[in-house]
DNA sequence: CCTGGCATTGTAAGCGTTTACATTTTTATT
DNA sequence: AATAAAAATGTAAACGCTTACAATGCCAGG
């Protein structure tokens, strides 16, 4: 069933039924109501190839992942898809891992056109290597790219993000208030917003005349893992350091951090204070219930998709735009 | 930069271009050579959409589910997402939400001919509604459909699933064998394995002698949650039953489990017994850790990928793919 | 009744590939 | 060296749509 089949039944010609599909253009009420009727009628659906030749879009978006299965990433991940789908736009879904091997993956999604905007989510890539960057500079003269916490000045590149600095410095700024100066900070993928956290806790530390901050960094070196792993890791790496407060750049690192505490007898918060990141659904599965950064995704999100509409539709958009997180304060600290 | 130019190029036709691009047809190893370096040279791509005209395929599964930020269908897509792109194939993902408002999100998928194959996650809407799989079966004439952790039997439609009533018999059969008898089932949603479940969980009961299962069951009414508010519900649905020991179609309800115990001061496993299902990361994030059921979810994946590139290979797949669920111990049970 | 202008519809030329079939080149056989 | 067969390559016709431009139909104004 083509374009050709219909415009035979409704008698009229290809160009009118394209129209109507369209809908664009001034058709004859009363043609479009026949032209409407037929491809009802033949539960007709135009081809998308051929549709795609025509418009050199297929009204879809690429969205750039290391791991959909990451509980932050799939939170993005479906957020987006659902704000897409609202829109008109399907999403086609393109998990790198944490490799950076992710050139051909995504450079030949944006050459070949299949793609009408290329979305990275949780850019783990950005200012890491100068390679990397190129790709986006490559890619950006195609199709507009998104980047989703991570900023990135470039023509047609627009970022949307939780300023992870600021609020990572307020948030450890605040356990220092409360009276504890020995924090464990402990963090894992070497992202943008990775790298802004670290300066913020940084930055928070040598505020109130703590020096050599990176003491009490620990990076936690494997992809994807459990608690216990993560508990483990705290043993052997930082035991020596008697830290009375941790944070941690994702709610699973802190929820290693309570397991870690129960391992060695110490209450939480009494003896150990723990904040995590991202105030996903861990939060509220451990005990005690976990201090955490909400960083505002669905905002963040929709503020990206709409950017995208805006920009696909040949307005001018903010190249820039940056929400605040808030700490959601739980059972894991006292302060 | 299209074919016809790269052909200029090199000094040779169209066709031999587009053989070597598709590597399949004999050409000259040298002719092949030469053609490969002008591609490389001027970072040539081709057109996606007059590839899919050609091919009437761009290489690509529809990934449909409810909603890809819940832990086990987001381990899903990601699983599925790796094992379709390490094969060539890309992924266009589409979430449906709880509403079975699906009809135009994926029959149009299927119907456009954008994709090769449609799988099918969690399908909490099989078995449904006559409707619903009406859609399958009209769905089914025009591409592969895959069934993830569910079965329907139908030309073109192939399943992969875990044995979820057997698994959930054995798990309730060595919960009674450990001495409860008062036995809580919390479930959500109503999909073909979680109806399967239920199954197996009341064979198990009846093949004891407790009679009047479904007094024992409760159905948690809420798309997504936290564990906080499921304890909340047991609280206000469940606490006249005085129950030892919980089973729950899903990690998260048996988390609310542990948390409603620990509100009313009783000792898990001591006093209540807990099994989870999807054995997920949660399993080891919650005090005590949570006995659960492992689905085998990355065999599944495996394998239901596997059947799909056979099937669109033209070869003979079997039907149905059936897997064996098996029970993980920790902290949550005594036996 | 004629004419110009506008609304509507039709015609046909792409869009960039794939691939059946035709043609040319190479290789093997005698 | 001639010839048949096989291998390599080229030609051109789809694929199903969009859209610029052409053609038609219709109306009001003169």
């Amino acid at each position: 069933m083509t374009i050709y089949d219909i415009s035979q039944k409704a008698g009229v010609s290809i160009a009118t039924v394209s129209r109507v599909i369209n809908g664009s253009d001034k058709v004859k009420p009363s043609t479009r109501q026949k032209v409407s009727d037929v491809i009802e009628k033949y539960g007709y659906t135009p081809n998308a190839f051929a549709r795609g030749m025509g418009l050199q879009s297929l009204h879809t978006a690429g969205i750039l992942c290391a791991d959909s299965s990451d509980l932050f990433l799939a939170k993005a991940v479906f957020y987006l898809e659902q704000e897409l789908q609202a829109n008109g736009y399907e999403s086609l879904l393109c998990c790198t891992g944490y490799n950076l091997d992710l050139k051909k993956n995504y450079l030949d999604l944006i050459l070949s056109k299949k793609i009408d905007g290329l979305i990275l989510v949780g850019s783990h890539f950005i200012g890491t290597t100068e390679e990397e960057n190129q790709y986006i500079k490559d890619g950006s003269d195609r199709v507009p790219i998104m980047l989703l916490n991570a900023a990135f000045d470039y023509p047609n590149v627009y970022c949307t993000l939780c300023d992870d600095e600021t609020t990572m410095f307020e948030t450890t700024k605040s356990m220092i208030s409360g009276g504890i100066r020995d924090i464990l900070y402990l963090y894992n993928i070497r992202s943008y917003s990775g790298i802004k956290k670290i300066a913020g806790f940084q930055r928070a530390l040598q505020s109130f005349g703590i020096d050599e901050p990176q003491n009490y960094m620990r990076y936690y070196p494997y992809d994807s893992s459990d608690a216990n792993r993560i508990a483990a890791f705290i043993e052997k790496t930082a035991k020596e350091l008697h830290f009375q407060g941790m944070i941690a750049a994702d709610d699973l690192l802190a929820v290693g951090g309570i397991k870690y505490a129960q391992k060695h007898n110490l209450i939480v918060p009494k003896d150990l204070s723990v904040i995590g990141y991202n105030n996903s659904i861990l939060t509220t599965c451990c005990t005690p219930e976990l201090t955490s950064v909400d960083n505002r995704l669905e905002t963040l999100t929709h503020q990206l998709v709409q950017t995208l509409l805006g920009v696909l539709a040949g307005e001018e958009m903010p190249k820039m735009s940056v929400f605040s997180g808030k700490l959601i304060k739980r059972g894991s600290t006292y302060f």
